[in-house]
DNA sequence: GTATCACCATACACCCCTGTATGGAAAAGT
DNA sequence: ACTTTTCCATACAGGGGTGTATGGTGATAC
C-alpha cells in the first residue's frame, strides 16, 4: 500500500529488491531474470526495461549493500562515551539496527566468494569496520596493537556468531553477557550496565 | 604417477575430487558434471557409470569431508597437556594439519547457506568443535560457562579470520601471537613457548 | 581365443536461462 | 483528441545443463 497497490508498474527498485530477498534466500547464483519475473508477477520484458542485462542489476545490489551496511558501525562506534557501552551497542548492531542487514551482509560475503570484484568490496569494508573497531579500543585506555588484535577477535567472532546461525534464544545470549565482555576486553562489566541492557533486550529473539 | 599416468581409467574417487577442487574454486553450482568431465577430459557419460546423478556426486563430497575434516580438532586437543599448547596447536590446524583443509570446510559451509541437509551437517560438526573447545578450556582450569564463551570466541575468531581470507604475511601473524593468546584465554604466554612456536611457522606463509 | 566386464564416447530429448526485437496498453503531456 | 512516453507482454534465437539409451574398446577371466 505505501509503494503500488495492486496496479502494478514497477520500480528499478522493486527489482534490486527482489535481487537481494532472493540472494538471501537462496544465494547469488539463484538471483536470475526469470525468477525474479516469477516472483514480481510479471514477465522478463519488465526486467530489461529498467536494466540493460543481469550484471547492471547485480552492480546495484553490490551498490544497495554499500549503502545501507556502510557506516552503520562506523556510526554506532562514533556515539559512544565508554568501552562497555561500545562493546554492547556492537553487539546490538546486529540485533536491532534498522540501518544493518546482517543476513543481507552474510550473502554479500557467500558471494564474494565466488566474484572477485565483490571480493574486494567486502575486504575494504572489513579493513575500513577493524579499523573504526581498533580505534574505538584505543580510545578506551588500549595499546594500539592489543587495540587491533582485539578488534579483530570481537568482529571476527561476530561475523562467525552469525555465519553459524547459532539459535540460541535471547535468554541464553544475555546470560553469557559478562563472560563475552570479560573476553572481549578483559575487564569486567559493571551490575548495573548489564542490567540495563538485559532489560533492552530480553524481549526480542 | 600414483594414480593413473595417463590411461586414463578414472575412479569414483577421482571424480569426488574433481568436485570437491571445483567447489573450492567456484562454489556448489559451479559443480557440474559437464565442467567436471571437461576437466577430467572425459565425457560424462564416464560420470554416469560411477554415479546415477548429480545428488549422488554431492553427497560423496559431503562424506568426504566428514572424514576428513571430521575429528581434526578433536584429536588435536586430545593430545595437548597445556593450555597453550592447546591454542597454538588450534592455530595450527588450520595452517599446516594434512588432516584439515580449511578452504574445503569455508565452502562447505558457504553450500550450507543454500542446502538445509547439509546445513544441518555444519552445525552439527561445528557444535561438536565447540564442546571439545570447551572441554578443553575446562581441563586447564576455566569455569564451565567461562570456558563455553571462550571456546566460542576463539573458533568463531578462527573461521572468520579465514572467511575474510586475510592475506596477511605470517611475520605479522606470528608478531601478534602473544596478543592473540592473551585475548583467547586471559593468560601470558611465555616467552620462550613464543619463540619455539614462532621458530615452527616463521617459514610458512 | 573368445566371452565378459569395466569404462567411456556418442547421440538424443528435455528443460531452463539469457538477451533482443517488436508489439500493445495505459498514462501523461500539450 | 492526439501524440508521446512509460512500462510490460510476446515471440524468437542461442546456449548450456541434466539424464538416458546405446554402442564401442581395451582389459580380464577362463
Amino acid at each position: 500500500m505505501a509503494t503500488h497497490p495492486a496496479t502494478h508498474k514497477l520500480a528499478r527498485s522493486d527489482w534490486t529488491q527482489a535481487a537481494i530477498d532472493m540472494l538471501i534466500a537462496n544465494g547469488i547464483d539463484a538471483v536470475q531474470i526469470t525468477r525474479l519475473a516469477n516472483h514480481l508477477k510479471v514477465t522478463r520484458g519488465s526486467f530489461y526495461w529498467h536494466f540493460t542485462d543481469r550484471s547492471e542489476l547485480l552492480n546495484a545490489v553490490l551498490d544497495e549493500w554499500r549503502e545501507h551496511n556502510g557506516n552503520a558501525i562506523k556510526t554506532t562506534l562514533n556515539n559512544v562515551d565508554s568501552l562497555s557501552e561500545a562493546i554492547l551497542e556492537f553487539f546490538a548492531v546486529w540485533v536491532d539496527n534498522p540501518r544493518f542487514s546482517p543476513a543481507l551482509d552474510q550473502s554479500i560475503r557467500d558471494w564474494a566468494q565466488l566474484d572477485k570484484q565483490v571480493f574486494e568490496n567486502v575486504g575494504a569494508e572489513d579493513q575500513q569496520r577493524i579499523r573504526h573497531i581498533s580505534q574505538c579500543y584505543q580510545r578506551f585506555g588500549f595499546e594500539p596493537q592489543e587495540a587491533l588484535v582485539r578488534a579483530r577477535v570481537l568482529y571476527f567472532a561476530q561475523i562467525g556468531y552469525y555465519a553459524m546461525h547459532m539459535e540460541e534464544p535471547m535468554q541464553d545470549r544475555l546470560a553469557l553477557l559478562q563472560q563475552y565482555y570479560t573476553a572481549f576486553t578483559g575487564r569486567k562489566l559493571r551490575a548495573t550496565v548489564t542490567a540495563s541492557f538485559i532489560k533492552r533486550f530480553e524481549g526480542k529473539s
